[in-house]
DNA sequence: CGGTCTCATGAAACCGGTTTCAACCGTAAC
DNA sequence: GTTACGGTTGAAACCGGTTTCATGAGACCG
């Protein structure tokens, strides 16, 4: 491997100027005489040059990255969010760097790491400890998705209380009695806040809710192990609320699989509107996020030159009512 | 934001010492009078001095980071890779940093950059074309996963002929007659090896394979497109063979939608066995991968100091057989 | 024709660390 | 008592760029 980079210098020596020279031509920022330039370039490409990371970034004081944390990238959700925070830097030309903390102890080390390699950081809520993030605020800056702001940092999350919306459409215009949910509050941010919003509905329509969610992951897999605890059991609820759509979609396979009608023998919903949950059969019943534009809002206020962090940002959200939780349409 | 950070010189000068003293103190590499690295870990503990990345990696010539790049993140697949990935990353001391290429147009171009932020580069196959990894292999040391080996850099793979031991299974033991094959040949080399062993099952047993394979992505909702091209035509397939699990699934719970038993009006078989394939009902029939294994042996070629490219490394995978297929055990 | 202004250019300082080299200390050996 | 030696320490060079500042040449103006 060229591990025998060229240098700026040495460019300057082989062209005859002085590094200065390189360095704007290299840049373009000054202007240089057609006559210097046509040979600084000459070397340049002869020798295939290519400015350092290094010494730029040191130079300039700025990495030209942005930092992008969270949990784990299990599914759709994350692959999303990367998606949208990318395609928001790569309009002012900064580079992302992703860290996926797989809930592993040293994560807060990790993200202390990064913290100096990138100019900016978004930081999934639920991943690392508020010590943390107050630790890295103060050297860059930061914003957090999916969780609440503090003094150091904005945030930018998604309006959970449609939860309640879509848990008011079971008790009521459903009647379902029974309801059942999956989920870890306390895990994130997010599905603490839908745990409470389906408390809520609740105690609005004075229905009385299970004592306790039933704690699993957020991974298909998740939902499958739900299944397990749930369908077998002599009280079986007539509808379970999944915290997102992909601890339904493993619960709704297990459904199926254990010869289960959805929704006439269990109605199940879950929460993100994935390509998926359109496509299966029944449709799932869901509540939409814009986790595009979540992550894209948070990259934008990461590089904006806006000086006051800009509290709490709340994307608004929509409910989706397909087959699963029995309504009509595709079944 | 504390834009301000404490220099090395800085805390020279407080301290009252020279700078190198306070690089030796820091890095601890040579010994330094008790009374005077006392005097000096005082002051970096007061004014939290941290030695920036910048001057280190530059004065170093070295990043302390691996980079990762693969196509998407969709699934535990990719989870799973990076998992292997920092693990073994971690025991030298590396970060990680990951790059998801959504098959965005300008993958080449952040590629090479990402190729001056690390020391070294994982690449999964059918990520970036052939010129850009050799652009980065004269670079850095380079690594492909799942692909083959070029002239400067070694491959990692896995044993995708073992699609022949499960197709062949399937024809022979079960006697099925007319399977189809979801995945697109050319999308990745994964693939490509995959559709190519169930070609040569077929021509090993005298049977006649289906002419086109059903060309769409990996992710679940790909197996649920699939289903609506396989599921519903007038000859149906009686058994269906995926490229990975994720298709399978997805194709499974379209299969259970639509009132099909599995696997008695149509099995079904997957490839990587993730967690969800043994707790789905029935039981995915699938091929074994060590993902991680697999990932953590591309960062060993990393970072070990052995001088000649290693060639292709191949790594085992197993038959795994379970209800989908037809198999007793588990329904 | 002299003076000022503009512009291209190079010398040098700087970004924040690491490392070589030489000087210096005290101690052990002859 | 002098010399050799081992171990600390600081000065300075270096990593690879960027940028300020001063200089000198040429253009423009009066």
């Amino acid at each position: 491997m060229g591990n025998s980079r060229v240098t700026l210098r040495r460019v300057a020596e082989m062209a005859g100027v002085s590094p200065a020279t390189v360095s704007r031509v290299s840049r373009g920022t000054v202007p240089v005489s057609p006559e210097l330039r046509e040979r600084v370039l000459r070397v340049i490409e002869e020798h295939g040059y290519k400015p350092s990371h290094f010494g730029r970034a040191l130079a300039e004081r700025r990495h030209g990255a942005l930092g992008l944390v969270f949990p784990g990238l299990s599914g759709p959700y994350f692959s999303e969010l990367i998606q949208g925070f990318e395609a928001e830097a790569l309009e002012t030309g900064d580079s992302v760097l992703v860290l996926a903390s797989h809930s592993r102890a040293d994560t807060d080390a990790t993200v202390l790491d990064l913290a100096d390699r990138v100019d900016g950081m978004a930081i999934h809520g639920g991943t690392v400890s508020a010590d943390t993030i107050a630790a890295v605020a103060a050297q860059i800056r930061v914003v957090v998705m999916a969780s609440e702001a503090g003094p150091a940092h904005a945030s930018v999350s998604v309006a959970n209380d449609n939860m309640k919306a879509l848990t008011r459409h079971l008790l009521v215009d459903h009647g379902y009695r029974r309801l059942a949910f999956v989920g870890t509050p306390d895990g994130s941010p997010d599905v603490t806040a839908r745990w409470q919003a389906f408390l809520a509905a609740h105690k609005s329509t004075r229905r009385k809710p299970p004592a306790e969610p039933i704690r699993v992951g957020l991974q298909q897999s998740d939902g499958a192990i739900a299944a397990e605890r749930l369908l077998d059991a002599t009280d079986r609820p007539d509808a379970v609320v999944c915290a997102n759509d992909e601890t339904a979609l493993g619960l709704l396979l297990s459904a199926l699989g254990r010869g289960l009608r959805v929704p006439q023998d269990i109605a199940i919903t879950g929460f993100d509107d994935m390509p998926m949950a359109a496509l299966a059969r029944p449709a799932l019943t869901t509540v939409r996020q814009p986790i595009r534009e979540l992550a894209a809002t948070a990259a934008r206020l990461l590089v904006d030159p806006l000086e006051e962090p800009a509290g709490d940002i709340i994307l608004p959200t929509e409910l989706v009512l397909r087959g699963s939780c029995g309504c009509g349409g595709a079944t």
